[in-house]
RNA sequence: CGGGACAUGGCUCAGCUUGGUAGAGCGCUUCGCUUGGGACGAAGAGGUCGCAGGUUCAAAUCCUGCUGUCCCGACCA
């Protein structure tokens, strides 16, 4: 429980700020992990901000079955050779051989589907627009906590429009929803892109993505929106009438976030002693530390404790206090910065006298002693607000620093093959650039930006050709 | 799925080369003494050495297989 977390150069940096700070532990189960209730309530944070927002933008929220039939999954021809070698089956239950194989879903679009073919028929009933919290379960190769685990938690949306139109509004409409969640809430800025179509979701048209850039200079796919056209509506055979009395093909979009985004906050915002929360999504942004002593009367300093909470959540501020004697407050200290809640008061007999409290924040390590009790609630809050700008303020930099603009191979060799992080370039198409990545740089292009940096006149990483028709992207090493 | 490393009390690890039936530190329990950044002393509890085979009079130690974890690749949210 108090061992320390290793040097910043450790390579298992996500176990050991997940274990350390008691986020997760593995399960006896391969590439599954428990969430512990701390890394359980950041999620139910994002979840709670999540959801709302969903809501705000017209959608509702239902429930679809775990299994899906196998069948089901193989009526979309490129969306079964995407998940097939990744599903679980279940073959057996009740203690007989299944007639028909069920999958653990990977995903939900085959089973949605099939129920959205029975509720359309009418340009009346579109838009549909569904969400599902979930978990789904992909038979990963290689898995590490939070970021790939065969198991893990999600939201999926899943729509239905008139037209493509409408429907590509809502791909956009969405991944901006992920974008402001991962900037203004976990604190982690992210670049709006396009995927390329061999990186694309299987049975998209097109996949939008929110690229971050995690510390340890790798890139990471934090959130997806895809526009699926009419592929599964045809699959499925989901038409509606429309206003001019034609039978057409619904159009559809999917999007999702998992568990991964506290992947991306543990690799986000981390330093040597563990992990970082931004006060937005900590299962509480403040803890008191009383100091006790034992074999003597407490109370005064206990009371003082539970007023300041009592005070500090009367301005919306989240308050944990720890007031188990027996630990020394040094454990708890350590502990409770391990885990990254965002500020720590500690009151003592001293402070009752002077009316103040020790205050410490966790995202630059400082300490002040002495402050006043006297607005207190207002320092705080103001505290809490400057930690939430600051780690984005500070993540916002550290990508800056470590995004680099490369005109041909040789410039991308040393970004990649130095301290990483993204290289901005322009590309004329040709997938031979992707093959290369992957070969010599086990790198990828994670997207093709909407917001584009580079001149008209930047040339192609891979031609050397100065034209309008080259893309940019942004290529790393991504998790 | 390939390459490497590892698996010994709750945790971190020693012991393995050279086989003789298990240790340390931390944590835990009790008592005392302490107490504003991981205290100290004393006495205790706790392990069929990842699992399954094999070799041997005897296996934590040697051999084989399996499982899991970590790192590096291929695959992917």
């Amino acid at each position: 429980m108090t061992t320390k977390t290793k040097e910043a150069n450790s390579e298992s940096i996500l176990s050991d700020i997940a274990i350390n700070a008691e986020l997760a532990d593995y399960s006896p189960v391969k590439g599954c992990m428990v969430i512990r209730p701390h890394g359980y309530a950041i999620w139910e944070s994002i979840q709670k901000t999540l959801d709302k927002m969903i809501k705000d933008t017209g959608h509702e929220n239902a429930y679809f079955p775990l299994l899906v039939p196998e069948s089901f999954l193989q009526k979309e021809a490129e969306h079964v050779e995407g998940f097939a070698p990744e599903c679980a089956v279940v073959t057996q239950a009740g203690g007989k051989e299944l007639t028909e194989k069920y999958v653990v879903r990977p995903t939900s679009e085959t089973i949605i589907n099939h129920m959205f073919s029975k509720w359309v028929s009418s340009y009346r009933d579109l838009p549909l627009k569904l969400n599902q919290w979930a978990n789904v379960m992909r038979w990963e190769m290689r898995t590490r906590l939070f970021l790939r685990t065969s198991e893990f938690l999600w939201q999926e949306g899943h729509t239905c429009h008139a037209t493509h139109e409408e429907a590509k509004e809502e791909v956009i409409q969405m991944i901006n929803v992920y974008k402001d969640l991962l900037e203004n809430y976990l604190a982690v800025p992210v670049h709006i892109g396009e995927k390329t179509d061999s990186e694309k979701f299987a049975g998209a048209l097109d996949t939008f993505t929110i690229e971050a850039l995690m510390r340890d200079g790798k890139a990471l796919q934090a959130g997806t929106s895809h526009d699926l056209g009419q592929n599964f509506a045809k699959a499925f055979d989901t038409t509606f009438t429309s206003s001019e009395n034609k039978l057409e093909h619904v159009w559809q979009t999917s999007w999702g976030v998992s568990t991964r985004l506290i992947g991306a906050i543990i690799m986000g915002h981390h330093d040597e002693v563990g992990l970082i929360l931004p006060p937005k999504v900590s299962p509480y942004q403040v803890v008191i530390i009383p100091i006790l002593k034992k074999n003597m009367d407490n109370s005064a300093v206990l009371d003082k404790g539970y007023e300041i909470k009592s005070d500090l959540e009367k301005l919306g501020i989240s308050v944990k206090i720890d007031a188990r004697d027996q630990i020394s407050q040094g454990i708890k200290f350590n502990e409770y910065e391990q885990k990254g809640i965002p500020v720590r008061l500690v009151v003592g007999a001293r402070d009752l006298e002077n009316n103040q409290v020790e205050i410490h924040r966790r995202d630059i390590r400082s300490k002040e002693k002495g402050i006043s009790l006297d607005g207190l609630g207002e320092l705080v809050k103001n505290l809490l607000d400057e930690i939430q700008t600051n780690l984005l303020e500070r993540a916002k930099n550290f990508r800056q620093e470590n995004t680099k603009n490369v005109k041909n191979i040789e410039e991308l060799a040393e970004v990649l093959n130095s301290s990483g992080g993204f290289a901005r370039a322009k590309w004329n198409g040709d997938v031979e650039l992707e093959k290369i990545l992957k070969e010599k740089f086990s790198a990828s292009i994670r997207c093709l930006p909407l917001e584009t940096e580079l001149a008209d006149d930047y040339p192609c990483i891979l031609s050397g050709t100065i034209s309008s028709e080259n893309k940019e992207i942004l290529i790393a090493k991504a998790y």
